[in-house]
DNA sequence: ATCCATTAAGTCATCGGTAAAGTTAATTAC
DNA sequence: GTAATTAACTTTACCGATGACTTAATGGAT
């Protein structure tokens, strides 16, 4: 390593003959130096090239202007989308992100916290994995007062703030959306119940058959994870139950993918055979054929929204009251779920 | 803040009366400590839940054991799945990922390189921005010895290791599988040739109609970008100009999809109107109808030796000798560029 | 008995900043 | 005219770790 490496605080002071926090005080305002001594340090700090140490700085101020985030995946539309408006938002507000990334491991996801904490993040921006169960170490984030915005996927624990979409109210709509086209024999390829996105979307779709007095049938409902394999199996396993339903809700968008890889292996139909309808979508999908109806999830919203939060709480540290904020949901009807049912009138 | 926020070196050897060295020593397995004594401190440090400080850490020991990546997008499966195995390949080596996202903007790339020496990353993973012209801040990565490794987007500086695909290989296949096909008036959507991957991908594409004898009509080749849009305009404009040619060879999946958009805007067929190939795909390719072929780009493994030569280099900095890698490419034959020329024989 | 090597610690300085307290000289207050 | 205030710096201490150097105790060789 070169020694020049890095253009300090000293480096500066010496050519200025002043001390050394005469200059970091002039290149952060403060009042105490003049502003014609404040100018020359910012031309020569200009002229040097001078950028502050990252971890110097944050030792001495124990803040890191960071937010850590920690999500279950990253190539998924769903994720590379929010974290993409997370970057985008906290690059605003002159944040940085350190992502990390569990893949659905709940050790990992652990390890990562814990990491995230030693380099003290102002901040942390959580969506948890499918596995997660033990919430010891957010009682351990809990105690060390450090800011936590659950995002998407959550932990049921009031202390803590959260931006999730309206999962149980977008579920109702997809379902009352199928009923209206006919459909009676719905069922729903599920994910993990212990998660909320899991239970809600569930509790939506219990709704919906409730209010149009459908009954529900417990082998048309598969639980699962999130994954398109999961989907792939579901089907298959409503299939091979040899009562296939005339519609699916499909709890995630890859879920739904994994049916329409079952469906083509089969050489089943949609419509005809059966009809989909899924929750969140993906950038490519209106090229699918057909292309997925689905619910709506803001991503962008979601992202942004939580780098919002997230920072209303950093500067606010003592008096905050937890908020949950919810955002609304809708259907995009595209090629699935789309056609009357054959001999159904609206 | 709570003020027992850390666990320090010093809470420990205050518990057991020695000093904050010994116990960092200890705990890194130094030598100077006797057996009995590292047990005791390990225990403690358990007992107590330490964690080291990584900023104070980091700071004294001049290293981060952290890899700065930049990338020009998240949400976008290449470099989703690149970062991904990125992400894998790091934490078996024990090291930290900073990613940052240049959202395919040279300024905002440069101030995140800035950013990432300015916290002392051990090296640099980069893919530059469609945009970047300006070489000068690789010339000051270099003036300051930090290792560097070019990902997939290269910049021409023999001081820098670098970890591709074989470009103009794979493009050369692509067309001359078109070729075989039948295909004779066959056109480039091209991305900027000033970056490495439009420049050889339009390489290989000259390579193989040369050695074919197939002329390049220069109203066939559309520069442009590398996204959708770009696809979308490119396949516009190559049909306004009233001489549609029979085959597209796309430098990017999403311009393959900005193409099928434009197709799908204007009721064209494939193959029947024109057939198309691209260079990459994405995990929902196959669902497309019809599905894409295209020159395969091995993510994982692009990601996997970014990081493996990065350590490399970090594990030998002095007499080390720039590396360029290379993978393989080849081609996976989906529904698209599948079926003979109608009167072409093979 | 003395010397030297080894083991197992401890002390001190330092990384590059920031916060808090201390120092001047000039200005203001009464 | 002297005390109090203020502007503009400087000095000192510290954040939490690590590396280099020092010390004390032990044990074997001479």
């Amino acid at each position: 390593m070169n020694k020049k490496f890095q253009i300090t605080l000293d480096d500066i002071a010496k050519r200025l003959n002043v001390s050394k926090v005469t200059v970091s005080k002039a290149l952060r305002g403060h009042p105490d130096i003049s502003f014609e001594t404040a100018q020359k340090v910012k031309a020569v700090a200009k002229e040097l090239g001078y950028t502050p140490n990252f971890m110097a700085r944050n030792l001495s101020s124990k803040s890191s202007h960071t937010i850590g985030l920690v999500v279950p995946k990253i190539a998924h539309y769903f994720f590379g989308s929010v974290i993409e408006s997370i970057y985008e938002a906290a690059l605003e507000n002159n944040y940085e992100i350190i992502l990390t990334v569990s893949q659905e491991n709940a050790v990992r996801e652990e390890k990562h916290i814990r990491s995230l904490l030693s380099m003290r993040v102002d901040g942390l921006i959580i969506s948890i994995s499918q596995q997660t169960k033990n919430y010891e170490i957010f009682n351990t984030i809990k105690n060390y007062n450090v800011p936590l915005v659950f995002m998407d996927r959550v932990v049921d624990m009031p202390d803590f703030s959260s931006v999730t979409v309206d999962d149980r109210g977008g579920s109702f709509l997809a379902i009352e959306h199928a009923v209206k086209l006919g459909y009676r024999k719905i069922a729903h390829i599920a994910g993990y119940q212990e998660i909320n996105i899991g239970q809600r979307r569930y509790l939506g779709f219990v709704d919906a058959m409730k209010k149009y007095n459908l009954p529900i049938n417990p082998n048309w409902i598969v639980y699962g994870g999130f994954g398109e394999a999961d989907g792939y199996h579901g089907f298959m396993k409503l299939y091979n139950s040899g009562n296939l339903p005339e519609f699916i809700f499909a709890v995630t968008y890859p879920v739904a993918l994994g049916v329409y890889a079952a469906l083509s292996e089969l050489g089943l139909k949609i419509p005809d055979d059966v009809d989909i309808i899924c929750f969140g979508s993906s950038d490519v999908n209106r090229f699918l054929s057909p292309s997925l109806s689905s619910v709506d999830q803001p991503t962008e919203e979601l992202g942004k929204k939580s780098v919002e939060l997230i920072l209303e709480i950093i500067n606010n540290p003592t008096d905050y009251v937890p908020k949950h904020i919810e955002l609304p949901t809708g259907l995009i009807i595209r090629d699935t779920a789309k056609v009357l049912l054959k001999g159904a009138k609206n």
